[in-house]
RNA sequence: GGAGGGGUGGGUGAGUGGUUAAAGCCACCAGACUGUAAAUCUGGCGCUCGUAAGGGCUUCGUAGGUUCGAAUCCUACCCCCUCCA
């Protein structure tokens, strides 16, 4: 297999922090870069002339949403992902591995693959790692996923134990498969780690993954329920053991503050759902933290969603017309949202590149903190607890 | 003037003798959301004591009454609505 028209330059690094370049056959893309999630090969509500004016450089859609729905030949004859979604920049599918972990009692997993109950009709369907990997192919995509298998979090060691080396025999699977294609030239392939929150685990699973010559290389299976000290804990651990020539991949994550810490850990690519979903339930990303907007105490702010936001949304409208837009359930009050948020996702990494490139990027890595607050309960009673003991102590 | 209907917690609106501090919805408050089965979900929402389990107090227009027991039955009064003159 050889990706001859995909690369990968690291171009400075402070600390553990990279800056980096991909090389797609539909364009470049400057790391550490967030792709906005197009699962069903759209960011939902927006347009792609949007999104790109957001700043977004490349989309994840998801391969098995798209299996479903439209399915795949319907997309390879429509021309392909780029073309179907007008989306002209570079597009990283995932596989479906995710979905053996969100869709819960809707599939069951064995040796061969997953099998999954459709949750549009019902209907029965087996992803085996070589249809997950045709599948991509068929769509598109300039870097595509291994199937893994994705654990929840509490799962017994012995599980996960078992899950990740059926992800290591699944992604000899993909790897075998894809480099036998004749699209391969055109894609890229990322093989993925797993582990859950064992060290150890996560220690064989480098070791494996990293065995095997792919183009990139995924941290999978974080995000899902542990604590983020533990997180941030696999993600520096793995990341160390990751190949420094190659694309560092953190799947699924994240939110304004895992970004920051992620990057700090090395990691070069990111996706995440959460901006969008949580754009449409109202709230909304700001330096100094997450802010559900739809209190009644908004109703009548005058100002933008945030002071000194290049936003489309901030630009033109008030916080008090957001919030009476989603009062009333308006359309507008989703794309307005939206927007803000991933042009604050967007733009935090942007700045996240511009410091490392200068060297400061672990002043503004402190900045960041001290100004941003989740909202997070865990995390905030974390930090109460930090403040107590300093206090104590 | 005549006939009829109705007044329930912030709003709307169920409830017509006990299991009702009173459904549902809205509003309000809080929380969650991380490779999207999500424009979704969860909790709270009379006052008060308690960390909790749980306890106390006050509520269904107003005032009386019947009853072991009333938002529910009776009487009077106040107010609102509809139709007919």
């Amino acid at each position: 297999m050889t990706d001859t028209r995909f690369s990968f330059t690291l171009q400075h690094q402070q600390g553990r922090a990279r800056a980096g370049e991909l090389v797609t056959p539909h364009g470049r893309v400057a790391t550490p870069v967030f792709m906005p999630v197009a699962t069903q090969a759209t960011v939902k509500s927006l347009t792609p002339e949007e999104v790109l004016a957001l700043g977004a450089q490349m989309v994840l859609c998801n391969a098995y949403h798209l299996y479903l729905r439209p399915g795949v030949e319907m997309v390879a004859r429509l021309g392909g992902l780029h073309r179907f979604m007008a989306w002209p920049r570079p597009t990283l599918t995932d596989s479906g591995g995710f979905q053996a972990f969100s869709l819960g009692a809707l599939r069951q997993v064995d040796e061969a693959g997953i099998r999954f109950r459709s949750h549009l009709d019902g209907s029965l369907h087996q992803f085996t790692p070589e249809l997950a990997t045709a599948n991509q192919e068929g769509l598109g995509a300039d870097i595509i996923m291994c199937f893994d298998q994705c654990i929840a979090y509490g799962a017994s060691k012995e599980e996960v134990r078992q899950a990740m080396e059926r992800t290591h025999r699944w992604a000899l699977a993909c790897h075998r498969t894809h480099a036998a294609s004749p699209t391969a030239a055109g894609q890229a392939l990322f093989g993925i780690v797993q582990g859950g929150a064992f060290p150890d685990l996560r220690a064989e699973s480098v070791a494996a993954i990293t065995a095997i010559p792919f183009s990139g290389y995924a941290i999978g299976g974080l995000a899902v329920g542990e604590d983020k000290a533990q997180m941030y804990e696999i993600t520096q651990q793995v990341a160390a053991g990751l190949p420094a020539g190659r694309p560092r991949y953190l799947m699924g994550v994240g939110s304004p503050e895992d970004l920051v810490e992620s990057v700090a850990q090395g990691v070069d690519m990111f996706d995440c759902a959460l901006p969008t979903r949580v754009a449409r339930n109202g709230a909304v990303f700001t330096r100094r933290g997450r802010v559900d907007i739809t209190a009644r105490r908004f109703a009548e702010v005058t100002g933008p969603l945030e002071d000194g936001c290049d936003c489309y949304t901030c630009g033109h409208f008030t916080t008090a017309y957001l919030w009476h837009l989603f009062r009333a359930r308006e359309l507008l009050a989703l794309r307005l949202a939206s927007i803000h948020n991933l042009r604050f996702i967007l733009r935090l990494m942007a700045e996240v590149r511009q410091a490392i490139i200068a060297d400061r990027f672990e002043e503004f890595r402190r900045e960041f903190h001290d100004a941003y607050r989740p909202t997070n309960e865990a995390v905030r009673q974390a930090q109460k607890e930090r403040w107590l003991k300093a206090r104590g102590g």
